[in-house]
DNA sequence: TACCAGGAGAAAA
DNA sequence: TTTTCTCATGGT
């Protein structure tokens, strides 16, 4: 059991996901946040409110004050706080003058750059390094802590940097020297594949083929 | 009714 | 330094 078979068999399983699901850059950002300890189901009302009262951009957020904006995004849970989150990332964003300007940084100073604002951690750091700016990162979630510990890839008590690093070396062997962009397509679908089966097995079915991510399923112990 | 969801940061120990 | 608490709606 590897990294890699793992993959290839939710690839298998479940093909192509195709992630993220968002029409922009901008997007990906605003609902990586709102996705923080919430399901994907209820940021997509969140999204729709914002994109219909035209509030999705980076501009109209800064602007927008903290009440309108909480209501706005309700339905995605912990308004007051993704409202205070989402408002100093897009005060940071516009900051540093947009898009561009960020994806003509390198990796190691984006990431910085995105941990530095508040309410942003490292996962979302790394949605939005991977799924919005295509850099080679892959994104640790409590799914692929789980999946991996119980497959004893992992210890189930590894920090989020260290199962990343390690994920990172070990999922193909760095002397094959795959390209930056080979990479972040694998990154890209890899998790996406494991939300998936996340989301597919934790409350459909007691138990897959490949590992089981129900807390309350047997299979692993 | 109780549990969980594509976390993060502050406070307490 | 590590653990615990808080934030909250919506689906199952």
């Amino acid at each position: 059991m590897t990294f890699f078979s793992v993959y290839q068999k939710l690839l298998n399983q479940y093909g192509p996901q195709q992630w993220w699901p968002a029409e922009t850059p901008f997007e990906v950002m605003v609902g990586a946040i709102l996705t923080q300890n919430t399901a994907w189901t209820n940021v997509e009302k969140s999204i729709a409110q914002l994109r219909a009262k035209r509030k999705l951009t980076p501009q109209t957020i800064d602007r927008l004050p903290h009440q309108q904006l909480a209501e706005l995004i309700r339905a995605s849970g912990y308004f007051n706080v993704k409202a205070t989150r989402l408002k100093n990332f897009c005060h940071w964003y516009l900051a540093q003058n947009g898009f561009d300007a960020l994806n003509a940084l390198d990796t190691e100073s984006l990431r910085h750059g995105l941990l530095s604002v508040n309410g942003v951690g490292s996962e979302t750091a790394d949605d939005i390094m991977l799924y919005a700016f295509n850099r080679p990162v892959f994104v640790v979630d409590a799914y692929t802590r789980r999946i991996f510990s119980r497959l004893g890839l992992v210890d189930d008590k590894i920090g989020y940097e260290a199962l990343r690093d390690k994920f990172e070396t070990e999922f193909i062997d760095i002397k094959r020297k795959i390209t930056a962009e080979i990479r972040v397509a694998h990154y890209n679908e890899y998790h996406a594949l494991i939300v998936v089966h996340g989301k597919d097995f934790c409350r459909t079915k007691p138990r897959c083929e490949v590992c089981c991510l129900n807390k309350q399923c047997g299979f692993m112990k």
